[in-house]
RNA sequence: GGGGCCGUAGCUCAAUUGGUUAGAGCAUCGGACUGUCGAUCCGAAGGUUGCGGGUUCGAUUCCCGUCGGCCUCGCCA
């Protein structure tokens, strides 16, 4: 008689001690441990989604059940049916099931396991590669459970806040054309047209513009995306955006939709209360302040300028720099003067590893009269009146350690934000437990391309330009701000998005500037520069990054941490081995031979 | 494509300056045990040190190449 356990009477989280009693309970799930105490009394731990219950076989009462129980291994899956039962002395405080046991009468093996490659306890560490090719079992643990749960929660909360503001989830297709987003696309060939592509999405971008300009007023859309570029521990090849799109809006109704979206799935996810509306701060501000588009404004440790100053002191790559119209900005670590040669070394070597010529610094110290001077590395450069000014210019303290970059503003940004956050986060400088969002606004509309002698676009060719700016489209391009805002929280670039063009004679001018020619407009965009001829509205919107919203409430260092299936850094699934070869039919069918050099290497490793 | 770290038993790690038979914990297998709960006790089995080459009397250790993983720069408007 076997138990039907397609008629489980509640998981294995869910027993309490008011539960003691019931006669017919059933459970189903995975056998998480076992402990056997001989021939008469045999322990086995339930496992399930909900949680564990202690299931107790004992000869005495039920001979059959305990011959069996005998027999279970870890992750053989069975079912059992018993009575639940007071553990009386025997409490276990670290189970919300742990005051009561179920005696089991019957128990069924649905399912035989073999021996893990990994122990399914949360407390046992397996290498990620690992984990990844059998990531059904690492699944069955608590963490990786855990931050699915929290990516489900936070996906419910989303869709019922833009939901209860009016907007549409709307489906946008994955097999489309190539988007006119800068990263590389996934292709996928015709079968029908030979030697023609789709291209996965790098994101819904003008299907939702279409759907402004078709009427339906407020989308959005759990988007798949694909980009095929390298990836990074916030990266992945195909990877989910909340997206969304108004009609007749401004800047400002959408940031403060978005901000109230995710102050929602804050107090929802994570019952935390984060303050509308967010702090706003000017592309060129945090640029300035912090080096960094995304800046972490949990902690201080800002970019100060230097360049007067160290133009007058006595080094040379300083004063050269300076007479070529270069700058010199520092940060100054707090107690940082007390960090050894061997420390200092290893960062000059690994800014080295980044670009940076090298890691000029020196340290903050006491001096014989008590007032601050300056120690070691380019101490002895500064002299006379330039240490007081140093020392003012940079606020720095006794116990201090000033470091230095030099060169072009972008290469000092890149040098000292690398320099900062990585510095805060190994001196555990970075509080925990607070969620500083931030707009980034007022972006550049124009970056010079030194490569191609023309100006590129920042952000995608149909972004507004700020109104006050549009007189200076042709004078002074550099000054254009756009209308586009990133959303930030801790230094990590959440989402981003604009308002768009929706005028045909800006469009225009725009595809002029950047140096797109009407063929080409013509042949990536036509379908959207068709619909702009046809009433389009205002309209802007925006795409939050799911995976690391969930990463973040997560508490993740990654979002494969929160990705059920994710890939690693050369986009290889460890568990499906993809990508993999195909049938040659395929390939025929699709009217696809494979390069003579690719087929060379496949044959020699073959 | 560049820089960095890593690869030793099924898992997590150790192995002195290059030196005897490469060890430990967990898991696995066998046995014992009526109250355990990351059970305990006794015993066993388990290794091409990622792969290939080199230096050496001798390589887990040093060198070169290669494969794989992670972090990162470029890249990702």
């Amino acid at each position: 008689m076997a138990i039907s356990y397609n008629k489980r009477t509640c998981d294995c989280g869910t027993l309490r001690a008011a539960d003691v009693g019931k006669k017919e309970v059933i459970l189903a799930g995975w056998v998480n441990n076992y402990r056997d105490h001989g021939e008469n009394l045999v322990f086995i731990d339930l496992r399930d989604r909900g949680g564990l219950t202690q299931c107790r076989f004992n000869v005495d009462t039920d001979p059959e059940a305990t011959k069996i129980a005998r027999t279970l291994r870890k992750e053989d899956v069975v079912a059992v049916r018993g009575e639940v039962i007071s553990r009386g002395e025997n409490v276990n405080p670290k189970l919300p099931t742990g005051e009561i046991e179920l005696s089991v009468h019957e128990v069924n093996i649905l399912s035989k396991s073999l021996t893990p490659p990994f122990e399914v306890a949360d407390h046992v560490e397996a290498n990620e590669d690992l984990r990844l090719k059998y990531r059904f079992l690492d699944m069955r643990r608590r963490p990786m459970q855990q931050a699915l749960i929290t990516r489900h929660k936070i996906l419910q909360s989303f869709r019922g806040f833009y939901y209860r503001e009016g907007f549409l989830e709307i489906e946008t297709p994955i097999l489309t054309k190539s988007t006119p987003e800068g990263a590389r696309d996934y292709l996928v060939p015709s079968r029908v047209f030979p030697g023609q592509f789709y291209a996965l999405p790098q994101s819904p971008q003008l299907f939702k513009q279409l759907c402004m300009i078709g009427g339906l007023d407020r989308y959005m859309q759990i988007a798949r995306c694909f980009r095929d570029e390298d990836l990074r521990a916030d990266r992945q090849p195909e990877f989910t955006q909340v997206d969304l799109e108004m009609a007749f809006v401004d800047v400002d109704n959408i940031l403060d939709v978005v901000e109230r979206s995710l102050a929602h799935v804050w107090r929802e996810v994570a019952g935390v209360e984060v303050p509308v509306p967010f702090r706003r701060m000017p592309y060129d501000d945090a640029m300035r302040d912090y080096g960094s588009d995304k800046p972490d404004v949990r902690y201080e440790m800002k970019l100060l300028d230097v360049t007067e100053v160290a133009g007058r002191s006595e080094f040379k790559i300083f004063r050269e720099a300076v007479e070529k119209g270069q700058m010199v900005k520092a940060i100054c670590l707090p107690g940082g003067a007390e960090m050894p040669r061997k420390e200092t070394d290893g960062l000059t070597a690994e800014i080295q590893g980044i670009g940076a010529g090298g890691l000029p610094l020196c340290k903050v110290m006491a001096g014989a009269d008590g007032k601050p001077e300056l120690q070691t590395g380019i101490a002895k450069f500064f002299t006379g009146q330039t240490v007081g000014q140093l020392i003012e210019a940079t606020g720095a303290k006794i116990g201090d350690l000033l470091c230095f970059a030099v060169g072009r503003f972008a290469d000092v940004c890149k040098h000292l934000n690398w320099l900062r956050t990585t510095l805060a986060e190994r001196r555990n400088m970075i509080p925990k437990d607070r969620w500083e969002f931030l707009w980034i606004v007022d972006m550049p509309f124009f970056e010079w391309d030194d490569q191609a002698n023309h100006w590129s676009f920042l952000h995608h060719p149909f972004t507004m330009p700020h109104t006050e700016d549009l007189d200076k489209l042709d004078s002074d391009p550099g000054a254009v701000r756009a209308k586009s805002y990133d959303s930030v929280l801790n230094g990590v670039e959440l989402g981003s998005g604009s308002v768009r063009i929706h005028d045909m004679d800006l469009q225009k001018r725009m595809f002029k500037l950047l140096g797109i020619s009407e063929e080409e407009a013509h042949r990536k965009f036509e379908h959207l520069l068709t619909a702009l001829q046809y009433g389009a509205p205002p309209h802007g919107g925006l795409a939050l990054g799911l995976d690391r919203i969930a990463m973040l409430l997560s508490g993740a260092d990654s979002i494969r941490d929160v990705t059920a299936f994710p890939k690693t850094q050369k986009a290889f699934c460890p568990l499906t081995e993809c990508p993999g070869e195909v049938d040659p039919k395929q390939l025929d069918e699709l009217g696809i031979d494979l390069a003579p050099a690719v087929k060379a290497k496949r044959a020699g490793k073959a």
